[in-house]
DNA sequence: AAACACGACGAAAACGTTTTCGTGTTAATA
DNA sequence: TATTAACACGAAAACGTTTTCGTCGTGTTT
């Protein structure tokens, strides 16, 4: 191939040194203004570009933060990342980013490879694995080699290090009490195995509505769904119930959406028979039938948020820097799988 | 900040030259037992990884791939980036992704910022301003200084690359002859400025089904969306033409789900009155209600083959390299919105 | 005793930059 | 005429690796 075009190329052909070609570009006065403008010329024809692996190496930072994330193909992440991207670029950054895919090991690996210099920082949501696992050794180690961590939405407590969270808690209390605000008394949740602490959290804000309206918390109405099993299975077991729910909180978008198809299925009326409730504004809420009501999560905002925050931890490694936990709040996106018209 | 451990500190903190300390760490038989035994404790200890801008520097390759979209918030392109990412991981590489947001002039910057080294190749697929403006000046340049570059989905005719795409004409086809196999006759289509050459390409193939049935192309039932403007509103005309279509074939899963809302607010029976289909098997489809007929691209499967052709462009640069373009079969997914029950 | 082999390590180049600190030439000044 | 100032450029270090080619000392072989 055509090997790229370097100073040392440049110096060759002028048949001078490496530093003036390199203040020639630079418009140094040091330089002859005849000399300057040949080299400029004959750089600019061959799309001379500064070696960004040199310039980094020197300069000791690479300004590219990386992202590792559980999964892309998931509408939240994916405005998580376009909230980082676009303030990464207002400053001049790069973002790399690396799937987990949700696996303990290929965590692992994406931090052991992104430590290797090629960031300056890393901002991660943890995969459900590793939660479930429960190891954070990679990222103790990440932390006390000095590099930057930011954790958001999946985060684990005992970690040092900067956070943003959705307002878990407060989204599952404002969704149970707008159901229970409409008359639907029988409040079922759809949530995850208690590993997954966004779930836990957003299922504690639901018994805490529940408790301040003097509601009982009702083991068979409480669902931690199996991913790993049929989910349609156990959602339409708690509509079969001899006692069945006539309002579900769903911890997230799938499992509301499913809900509601399974409610025709059963030829129950939404939201007259059963209520519905999601988590997530992602695109699926708009487009069900009825349209879902859900918890809005801003995932943009946390996105730009992680990154404001990793690039004041790459900015300040000497001072003693305090880390804190950025908490987004959430609120009711309103539509008509609650609305009961009176 | 802590600074980063590297060949030198070791080096000095044991008193023996640079070169031993990397043969030590490599289990070179050059170096004696007890050095490097020694050596690779204390490395151990401080998490020594070998810095990869230097390597890559020394290399001269990173093993990382770039890859530029439009939109990450678009189920399509994140099954693309999770093919790709797939792939890459299989083989070692890395994955840098980069937005363009649909416009030009950021994609002119991601691609300068990614050929200055940090990758290795650079698969993209085009923005829509690019397309519009027709202007690919910075596509020839990367490729005429060496820069492998895979194009998928939204290519350029023009550029010689190696290319990925849908087959969007017999997509648009398959989609256009089940509706006239289910016995609808007056279709309409819902589809892109010309500019965009995917619902361009889609929309000739949906013109060749008619043709081959005889059935007349009516230019009231093309209807090509302008996202700049209030796009239901455009859709919402179509159904109250005089003699409105029973049929509606969507470039996309969005326009779909929104002429679904539209036929139900309109009073209109899916699929008695109106059949309705959709081109990407997004994830609103299975849950809007009816549910979406639609045609699969399989993105996944397109991520894998651009891996796989840049890859082997990256691998083969002193060969006289042939290009090729890679064409992804389409299929039906059939579901309740094309099904008529007879 | 001389030649040789081998074990264990170091020096230095190379990758592509930037930047500091010379250095030599010419022109202006005392 | 001797000193100095300005100008125009070069040498070299540094970033962190890997790798080739020494080199030095010790022990073995003839």
């Amino acid at each position: 191939m055509k090997t790229k075009i370097t100073l040392k190329k440049i110096a060759k052909e002028f048949d001078v040194s490496i530093s003036t070609v390199s203040k020639a570009l630079k418009d140094s006065h040091e330089i002859s203004e005849e000399v300057r403008e040949k080299i400029k010329a004959f750089a600019a024809y061959y799309h001379y570009k500064p070696n960004s692996l040199a310039l980094n190496l020197r300069n000791q930072k690479t300004k590219t933060i990386g992202v590792i994330i559980p999964e892309i193909v998931h509408h939240f992440f994916a405005k998580v990342i376009s909230g980082i991207e676009k303030k990464a670029n207002e400053q001049g950054y790069n973002v790399m980013i690396c799937l987990s895919n949700e696996s303990y090991e290929k965590e692992v690996l994406n931090m052991e490879m992104l430590s290797k210099g090629i960031v300056d920082g890393i901002i991660i949501s943890v995969a459900k694995e590793t939660e479930a696992k429960d190891d954070y050794t990679h990222f103790e180690e990440l932390i006390s080699d000095g590099i930057p961590i930011v954790m958001f939405d999946r985060v684990v407590e005992k970690i040092k290090c900067n956070k943003v969270i959705a307002d878990d808690f407060g989204g599952g209390f404002l969704a149970t009490k707008h159901l229970i605000d409409e008359g639907f008394d029988k409040i079922a949740i759809l949530t995850t195995p208690d590993y997954v602490t966004v779930g836990k959290t957003r299922m504690e804000g639901y018994i805490k509505a529940l408790e301040n309206h003097q509601l009982k918390i009702q083991n068979d109405y409480i669902i931690r769904i199996d991913e790993y099993s049929d989910v349609a299975r156990q959602i339409e077991k708690l509509l079969q119930q001899e006692n069945p729910p006539n309002g579900i909180f769903a911890v997230n978008e799938i499992y509301a959406a499913t809900a509601i198809q399974l409610a025709h299925k059963k030829g129950l009326k939404i939201p007259e028979d059963i209520a519905i409730i999601g988590f997530t504004d992602g695109l699926i809420s708009s487009f069900t039938y009825p349209s879902l009501t859900t918890v809005a999560q801003h995932g943009r905002a946390m996105g730009e948020k992680c990154f404001d925050l990793i690039l004041n931890e790459v900015n300040n490694q000497d001072t003693q820097y305090q880390h804190h936990t950025e908490v987004i709040g959430t609120d009711l996106k309103v539509r008509e799988s609650t609305k009961v018209l009176k």
